[in-house]
DNA sequence: GAACGACTTAACGGATTAGTTATATGGTCA
DNA sequence: TGACCATATAACTAATCCGTTAAGTCGTTC
């Protein structure tokens, strides 16, 4: 695939503000700004390269951890976070190239 | 209630972005660009100053009456358009200052 | 290889959304 | 005033969303 530096062509619109539409979404990327601050350390995965990992996201958001998980992929299938996975846990980190395609694009709705 | 030149701070960033997150809702915002062209002639009501009507909406969407009226009500409520009645009709236009400010509020999140 | 732990999937229930048709409501105009 | 017509509301149904608990999967680690 191939895509520009600016944009992220294959993003998809609706899905992309369905995924913001909901509160507790727009927490999560919201916290993923500062990983350092709004989590606690982690032995394995570094905070800035690799972002926060699920069970921290769920805690921190005081639902049970299917519920974080499929916000997770909300969020994932719609291009706005990148997870990686490494000793058994998940990280989720913004996908700030599509957050900035998807703010270009609702500037010409 | 007091707002800036630039922005429309009291603009809910969920229901604004729940009214987006919904195809129909976006396609209606995409016509309202350019009334003149997406819309029949109206007798009332300036295509420009006040926009489109509910009954020309409905039509060129291919929901019934009510779906249409709901989907308008949705937009008005997140305060995305403004609504005009004039002689029977109400007349539908975009507005152009809190679409901008919801743009800044998202290239923030 | 067996236990553990993080995550995913399944199954369920309640709330919201979106469509329909039918029925008000209410302004316009003869 | 009375008929008409655009819009709004009501009532209903189907689909989706969001939470839960329980069970499954899979890599890590001892």
């Amino acid at each position: 695939m191939v895509m520009s530096l600016q944009t992220v062509p294959d993003l998809d619109l609706e899905s992309a503000l369905k995924a913001l539409a909901s509160e507790r979404r727009l927490l999560i990327l919201a916290w993923l700004k500062d990983v350092e601050t709004n989590f606690p350390p982690q032995e394995h995965g570094d905070p800035v390269e690799h972002g926060a990992c699920n069970n921290f996201i769920g805690d921190k958001l005081g639902v049970s951890q299917p519920a974080v998980s499929r916000h997770m992929k909300v969020l994932e299938d719609a291009d706005l976070v990148i997870s990686s996975r490494r000793k058994g846990w998940v990280y989720y980190r913004r996908n700030e190239a599509a957050l900035a395609s998807l703010a270009t694009r609702i500037s010409e709705i």
